[in-house]
DNA sequence: TGACAATGACTGACTAGTCAGTCATCATAT
DNA sequence: ATATGATGACTGACTAGTCAGTCATTGTCA
């Protein structure tokens, strides 16, 4: 208490940060409305976030450097988030959604089982592993026990679909003939389970032993459908 | 200095706890000595911070809760370990050691490679699936990034070898005719895919969908190995 | 053998530092 | 003009790590 009887001498010095001009580069059309700049830092927040949450795991995490990432005062943050714990969880939302919404947008099953699944692996491949999108999945399995809610959420709108949808997959493989197992659609996670641990291997053990991924999943696919005769 | 003049007052009181007796049920033979009841110790401090890292990670662990847990007072926990990091890091050690013993102390190939492969799956859900050990996989998969130390550690001891055991065996398995698929050898991970997903499986979502790992390993092996006869 | 001294394992109150969350103050779009 | 966004200094709770002091055990000597 008896610390500080001065205050409001420095603060407004550093006032100049705050964007000047707010505009774009044309004439004279605002382009940044209160509305905009603020959705514009929300994003820039959780962009920032995500960055930290997935380099130091949650507890780890201060929103200190959260703020500072972001080029916003730790406040804002309090702006746009109740507290760190469901700042948190409402970031893995963020980022699902998107997966979610790709997952229910399947492409109409044509051609082979085998293809159908081939380019699935693909996007995987592209959009997964080795990127923001898989830290995340490793984030969760660090976190999920701790965060019994982010659990249920990614298991409600990832994994049950996803395991759903291989099922049916897999269902069509056998009925055309392209699947011999008939076991497997009880098990899916079999069918995913290498792809799963493709995005593990690659954030932690690529330094010691680089994976060929996109290798690995095409033996595994050639192990579930039957060796290719094509290159 | 000037706030302590009084001491020594409370702390003999708590003497009470430190065993009294130190010895064991039969007659007269002091089982503890001072080397023993200190190695006692060390273990309760390892089973402690084992369990309280695994539910909550290294960085919201606190070492006042392994001391109590383990029976101890904090103090105690710095005569056998430097910090709290170099204590996380030898804990793994600790733990993986014996793991690393079973992996070298494999059982001469007898017998088909499929029951080979079979009784090495058998020990692995019996001994780490839903185990502290499988909790201490995830713990690794968690922690890894933020502790190169321990990802080293664990791909050195465990990882690369258990790959090239598995690479043995599968090649020994494509040598007999047991496995068609030659490739296979080229990423003995999708041997083992199946096995990690099944534990990490147990830890986040075995409340939302239990999975029977047996079973789902029983499948895989099928789908290598081609289908049993045998029930 | 028994008494006494030396040892060092053990304790827990304490320090120094960290960080989530608050709020008085200021900036600015409307 | 003013309501709302934004700021960052500040607070209080919490915790890793320390260390002076205690005492059971061990070693030694008479």
């Amino acid at each position: 208490m008896s610390k500080k009887p001065t205050k409001a001498a420095t603060p407004s010095a550093a006032r100049a940060k705050g964007r000047p001009d707010a505009r774009d580069g044309s004439d004279g059309a605002p382009v940044s409305s209160r509305a905009t700049r603020a959705a514009e830092r929300r994003a820039a927040i959780v962009e920032a976030a995500m960055e930290e949450f997935v380099a130091r795991g949650f507890a780890a995490t201060r929103l200190d450097d959260i703020a500072k990432r972001a080029g916003v005062a730790k406040g804002t943050i309090y702006l746009h988030f109740k507290d760190k714990e469901s700042m948190f969880e409402e970031l893995v939302r963020i980022v699902i959604v998107p997966v979610v919404a790709r997952l229910n947008a399947l492409p109409p099953p044509t051609g082979s089982v085998r293809e159908l699944v081939e380019t699935f692996a693909g996007n995987f491949l592209k959009e997964v592993i080795g990127t923001r999108r898989g830290d995340l999945v490793r984030l969760i399995v660090a976190e999920g026990p701790r965060f019994p809610a982010i659990a249920d959420f990614y298991y409600r709108e990832v994994v049950s679909r996803g395991i759903a949808g291989m099922r049916a997959l897999i269902e069509l493989g056998i009925a055309r003939g392209e699947i011999r197992q008939k076991d497997l659609a009880r098990y899916p996670q079999i069918l995913v389970a290498p792809a799963m641990i493709a995005v593990i291997w690659q954030s932690l053990f690529a330094r010691h032993a680089p994976l060929d991924a996109e290798e690995m999943l095409r033996v595994h696919l050639d192990l579930i459908f039957g060796e290719r005769r094509t290159t």
